[in-house]
DNA sequence: GATGATTTGTTGTTCCGACAAACATATCAC
DNA sequence: GTGATATGTTTGTCGGAACAACAAATCATC
């Protein structure tokens, strides 16, 4: 119940009984000191990862390990280029000021981001810092292959620029579409028209690196736990409008949701009206056939915006229409909201794209459609925010996927 | 990524970046290598309570470790009498016969579940058996005061018929309503009348053992996860139909997913129609106003029945009335849990009470519906199962969380 | 500006737990 | 019976974290 290594941590039984196969069973062969030793190196790396930098002495006090053997820890990361220790903070306390330990600017991930009408890759240092980012315009909505081979060249070209002064730790994929996470086979990406392409492992045969996918809502969602609004929030429901449609994510006991296969957070699914229109999904009315950006951009004369833009227009509206176009979309989102807080009893909601725009537009409405939900006056209200995270939202969560593996086990570094 | 002394479990690293507070920081003082002794004595514990009882070697291969350290950990769990060893299993295999590790009968937890009409408490051994039960009736619904005076009394009575030879670790509390688990306090217990009554701490000072309290449904969702049809199954809903409602409980990449406070899983109060009938909760159109036992035994002119005799009815039956409002009922269910497919990806559904009896009286119906859901054709069925545990669910899964304590640290013993 | 209090970094030692290797034992197959 | 195989048992080794003692750097106070 309590840490086990450092109050920071705790052991968590893997919980079903499947027996381990041998190869599973050899993977962890070796001394147990070492795994303790790799934990250790972890939690401090993750530390400083999320925090952006910290002193020392306050990885000795947020851990729980001895000073000489943080001290000890840290010198390790240090040799392995994953921190560097710096300055000690100006500040006015008593006492030997402690260094500050900063994450290091050798490892990065490389964040992939395909769309209908262009690619988007990005390398991201530690402590979610977007070092660079390359945005490839097509022509056409590119096919998986054109994706990849797309891809592989800018990686390429970024490799060139980057080592070896860096060292890429792998890639990370946020996909608009429904991803099995375990292999990263795209299942469905209905905007790009790909349908069970093995995206992950194009990617990876045509790079060398190692490639993880996921779906793009839930991948933001892992961004603002870890660097945005959902900062040290453990439950929350990530919900974005983009102009494809309505994502989400769900954050659940300080974890991202993935369910059986990866497709857990499917918001933008969740049927709000019975007889509502036919949606590509194969169901009807959804929450994304409702609840669209285009019926406000035509209302309000719009012929495109992006959320700051159409959030600024509808504060400038005064027009009942658009007014009332807003309250019916507000209201479908509530009643998607309403059943998912109460199956997820979330501490938050994070709003992102147009979704975040209508909310600001009438403050108040969601919060009385989410209030007059079941349960919620015992239960309590979640608070409903916009995204912190803007337009390096998705590098930042796909990137994360990537660094994950040297965040898990820093010794690889 | 991997296990970590053994390939059984998985170090989760504590997401949220909350300072940690000296107090929390003070208990994690001590050897390391205590921890990692705990961690695997807990390991090996937990396989044992979850298997009913597996051969050493069966340990050693799960675990990863090595067998001297499974040897040395056996020994010390069998020193705290919290396993036993008996004969080799009888099986034609080459080798040196390895001897069973079965869980020991000492250790116990006591369960507690208040209703309306009676309180009944077990008592649960590892490998979640049944050694006791009472039932006590009660003339009036009980206020909390009323029902931790008469569980005391129970446990009294229950402790100087089991001590010494058994050991009772805790109390474990199955509420039927919302409980914060943090602390057990009953935020709200509709059927019982009960409204923030601290329960935990009523029954903890009432009789001087540890308690925990959490939603019936939640536990009973943990008990068919541990040793029912979820076994093995990272990721599944549950969903029961009792006189009082609709419970469910969520379990999500191996945990039981309590939210914020420990209300998540609600799912009998999802909202299934716009325009139904008020709800105790506050909502309309609940799941649970729309699906209830009543209207099927009026139909079925049944005055009483539980789950089996009205699953025999329903299937005796050829009433077109009765068929009518299966099919009602099993749209309403599966409009819920297609929202909640949409949103966990779980791998099973497993239904108890009546809902299972409607879902097995038009097995294909249910299915039917769920199918026409969204992305259901991309992402696949969960299948549609039945409990598997009956009388005993709701005492396993409270005894679970008593039992708890020792199992995350089996040194308590 | 010296002095003491306080906090933290540094160094050397100790202790504990898992692993490894060698040996012992019990079963199966022939 | 004999060999192969799997597993229990025993003993020694090794690695990592804690601990303690000391050093260093800051603040507060006079």
């Amino acid at each position: 119940m309590s840490g086990n290594l450092g109050s920071y941590d705790v052991w968590k039984p893997r919980p079903s009984e499947s027996p381990v196969t041998p190869a599973e069973a050899a993977k962890t062969l070796g001394n147990s000191n070492d795994r303790v030793r790799v934990h250790n190196l972890s939690v401090v790396l993750r530390l400083v990862h999320r925090t952006g930098g910290v002193p020392r002495s306050s990885l000795t006090r947020q851990t729980g390990l001895n000073r000489s053997t943080v001290a000890a820890l840290v010198g390790e990361l240090v040799e392995r280029q994953l921190v560097v220790e710096g300055e000690p903070d100006a500040r006015n306390q008593v006492g030997r000021p402690s260094p500050m330990t900063l994450p290091g600017d050798r490892p990065v991930g490389i964040a992939v981001n395909p769309e209908i009408d262009a690619i988007t890759v990005g390398v991201v240092g530690l402590g979610g810092r977007v070092l660079r980012r390359v945005r490839r315009a097509t022509a056409v909505i590119p096919t998986a292959e054109q994706a990849a081979e797309i891809t592989a060249d800018i990686v390429a070209e970024l490799r060139a620029e980057l080592e070896p002064a860096h060292r890429v730790f792998g890639i990370g994929v946020a996909v608009p579409g429904l991803v099995r996470v375990a292999d990263g086979l795209v299942r469905l990406a209905p905007h790009l028209g790909w349908e069970n392409q093995p995206f992950a492992a194009m990617l990876a045969r045509a790079t060398g690196l190692p490639v993880r996918a996921a779906n793009d809502a839930n991948l933001g969602t892992l961004a603002e736990s870890t660097f945005g609004a959902g900062r040290g929030v453990s439950d929350f429901i990530y919900l974005n409008g983009g102009a494809s449609g309505i994502g989400g994510g769900i954050l659940a006991g300080g974890e991202l949701l993935f369910g059986a296969d990866g497709y857990a957070g499917e918001l933008g699914h969740t049927i709000v009206t019975r007889n509502g229109i036919r949606c590509h999904c194969g169901g009807a009315g959804c929450l994304e056939t409702e609840v669209r950006r285009e019926p406000l951009l035509e209302l309000l004369g719009l012929d495109d915006a992006d959320a700051d833009e159409l959030e600024a227009a509808l504060l400038a509206s005064d027009d009942r229409a658009v007014l009332a176009e807003v309250h019916r979309q507000l209201d479908h989102l509530g009643f998607a909201l309403g059943n998912a807080i109460n199956a997820l009893n979330p501490r938050l909601i994070v709003l992102g794209g147009f979704l975040g725009s209508i909310s600001a537009a009438e403050p108040d409405h969601l919060d009385r459609v989410v209030a007059a939900g079941p349960l919620s006056a015992a239960r309590g209200q979640p608070s409903i925010v916009p995204t912190e995270l803007g337009a390096s939202l998705l590098m930042i969560g796909a990137a994360e996927l990537a660094l994950e593996a040297v965040l898990e086990d820093p010794t690889l570094g």
